[in-house]
Parts: C-alpha cells; sequence; structure tokens
DNA sequence: TGTACATCAGTGAACGCGCGTTCACTGATGTAC
DNA sequence: TGTACATCAGTGAACGCGCGTTCACTGATGTAC
C-alpha cells in the first residue's frame, strides 16, 4: 500500500468505498454521485477514476461489500443453526441489517445483478449459497426446495417489510421479538418440521 | 372534463400518469423525470405544473395508482380467499404484478411511505388492510398477528426475490409453480392449521 | 549511493447534458349580465 | 343572443445546478543501472 501524502491519497479505493457508503446512507441512493464521493474523500472530481471505470463500477463494488458484510453478520449470528431458536437467530440478524444500513440494503437489491460485474455476482453467489444452506438444513424432508425458498422470501420479505416502515421499527427489541414471533409461528403451526429441524439426521 | 384541442391537451394529469408509467418501465426510476414526462405527453415542460406541485408529488400519484392497481388484481385473483389454493391464487397474481410492472413495483416499496401525500397514504392503507385481512382469515388461530404478518411477508419477499432474479422467471408457468409450491409447503408443513384454513368457522 | 526515467496517482479546466423550477405570457373556455 | 371578463391550462425563455466524463497535465514513487 502506497504511503499517504498531501498528493497522494494512499487508499483512495477504499475511502471511495467508504464516502459511498455515508451518502448512501445519508442522502440515499440519489445522492450517490462520482462527484459527491470525490469530495467526501477530500480529493478531486475525477481522481476516482483512477480505482474505478465509471459510477456504475463503484455502485457494484458497494453492493458487493454490502453481500460481503451481511454473508459476515449471519455466520456472526450463527455459524451453524441447528435449532429454530438459531434459525430466528439469523433472521433477526438478516433483518437488523437490513435496518443498519437501509439504503445500502436497497441498492444491494436495487437491480437485477448486473452480471458484467464479476465481484457483484460472486458475492451474491455467496449469500444465496449461505442462506439457502441454512434454509436446507432446516428442512432435510422431502421438499426441501420449495420450504427453504419459503424461508428464505419470508426472512427476507420481512426485512423489505420493516425497512417500509408496514412493521412497527420502534426499538431494535420489538423488532427481533416481531421476526423471532414470526419464525416460530411457522415451526409452531409446523411441529413435523419443527422436530425434523431439532435433530436433522434421523433415518 | 375539458375538450382536447391543439392548445388544450384534454386530460393532461391522467397522460402524464401514464408517461411516468411507460419512462418507469423503460428506464427504471432514474428516468421518470417531469421533463421527460412532459416531453411524452406532447407538452411543454413546464405544463405539468398545473396538475402536480412538484415532481415528488407525480411520484407519490404514480405510486398511489399502483397501490389501487394491485389491490384490484389480488381481489380479481380472489375476493374472498378460503382455500390453501385460493391463497395460492392471490400469491401468484402479487407476484405476477411485481414481475409485470417491475420498476413501479420497486417505486411502491422504494422509499418509507412519505407521510405528506394523503393519496399514497390512503392507498398503501387499503392494500395493507387487505393483506392484513386475507392472512387474519387464513389463519383464525391463537397467534393470528405472527402468522399473518408471516405470509405477507412471505409472498412479499418471494416476489422481490424474483425481481431480483434469485429465483428462475423465465415463464409465467414456472414462477407460478413455484409460488404455488411455496405456499403449499407451508400447509403441507402445518397440516393443523390448514385444516383451521378450510373449515374457519370450527368451534 | 546517485541518477535517469518509467509508472503511478493525483489535478483542474472544460465539455455538454438534462434536470427542477420561476416567471411573465397567451390562447381557450365558461359564465354573468 | 351577444359581449365583457374572470379563470383555467397551456407556452417558452431563462435561471442555476450537479452530474459524468475527457483531456492534457503534474507531482511523487519506485526501479534499473
Amino acid at each position: 500500500m502506497p504511503q499517504a501524502t498531501a498528493y497522494h491519497h494512499g487508499d483512495l479505493r477504499a475511502a471511495c468505498l467508504r464516502a459511498a457508503r455515508e451518502l448512501l446512507e445519508e442522502d440515499g441512493s440519489a445522492g450517490l454521485s462520482l462527484r459527491a464521493v470525490a469530495r467526501r474523500a477530500g480529493v478531486s472530481a475525477t481522481a476516482p477514476y483512477r480505482h474505478y471505470a465509471d459510477r456504475d463500477a463503484l455502485v457494484s463494488a458497494v453492493a458487493a461489500e454490502g453481500y460481503r458484510e451481511l454473508t459476515v453478520t449471519l455466520a456472526t449470528a450463527h455459524p451453524s443453526p441447528t435449532t429454530p431458536g438459531d434459525l430466528a437467530d439469523v433472521a433477526v440478524a438478516y433483518v437488523r441489517f437490513a435496518l443498519d444500513h437501509p439504503a445500502l440494503f436497497r441498492t444491494m437489491f436495487a437491480e437485477p445483478c448486473d452480471p458484467t460485474s464479476e465481484e457483484r455476482v460472486a458475492a451474491t453467489a455467496v449469500i444465496s449459497e449461505y442462506v439457502q444452506g441454512i434454509a436446507d438444513r432446516a428442512f432435510p424432508g422431502s421438499d426441501t426446495g420449495a420450504l427453504s425458498t419459503a424461508v428464505w422470501a419470508l426472512v427476507h420479505g420481512l426485512a423489505f417489510l420493516h425497512l417500509d416502515g408496514k412493521l412497527d421499527t420502534s426499538t431494535p427489541e420489538i423488532v427481533a421479538e416481531q421476526v423471532r414471533a414470526t419464525v416460530q409461528a411457522l415451526f409452531a403451526a409446523a411441529p413435523a418440521t419443527a422436530a425434523a429441524f431439532a435433530s436433522p439426521k434421523r433415518p
């Protein structure tokens, strides 16, 4: 990594990413312009072009970073969920991430993934597989595909409903409780599945 | 309604709405500008100000119209769903609406509902209650709140996952089948609840 | 260790663009008498 | 039925703005000899 001087920034690439994220959260996606990013990084308007081909490249990089962070967040909530409670923890973490980084979350899911950004494609693939993996482990039964999709859609939908103000988000505790109750309700309604989930290695 | 002449448009308000919807689907939300709307309506750049206070007012009107159309679409799919199959029909219609009008759907759920637009607030309230009502009727049991939220979130999440290209959308039939399978999986996993749903008036 | 030079990472002026919005205006319509 | 006039719905010029992107440039760094 090059040294930082009055002339050379040092790590402008990372600084642009940071500035972009801040702008995103402050002004929404409309506020995310290359010029604003440069201003915030304390650099001339054209300097970012050394590190990003164009505006889209920056946005894709931001989205990819978001996917990676979300993956880490979920893994931290529970590396390998094996009980309904564990799964609820992961769901709570997913929704919390959306609420903590609303504009970033929207950007991540704003458009059909641009297939020309390898970094972005890779990052979305990782999270897709991770979520799918959790769901698959949760429902090792017959119609695995449909049920794991159901769980994923449920959590994703909960995130958006909270984000759009359709559900109470006044405190993190209320949100967590709501998410937990919703996920648990699914299991309460499906005792057989819940049992299978608690002991995934049944014959 | 005033007459249309070379000078007077006739129904510019509706024409703006139509133009805005077209632009939205063609260029995404970035393409929705007052000037572009005016151009498409074949009118001077400032004419729309006769009917909309500013750009936000137009966007809110578009979103409100979207909510109203979605409500109609769902009601048409099934005015009063009483079986799991009925509920699945409504879910399919919800997802189809999102896929048929992707940019409109995103606009509707793009930001926390602007509380200064009465029209928009009213329109979202209607659909909220409608969806909630369906879910409540679907699960008349004890923990109604959580389960009805779960159904709503599930369908909403399915819509977004399809929209974001996370699930196969190559043909309407595949999408419908996927949605139906997901909803049915929920009921298959919850036989007791499904039974309650099929005969909501049990003691 | 010193020097020449290629390479890298930044600058700053400039371009053309479309945007939202204002303003004074004008053409058409409808209504009171 | 005719006319005066208020009101409505549009026009078109103009404003200032921020944007993405280009270009030729320059200051700093690192490397070969």
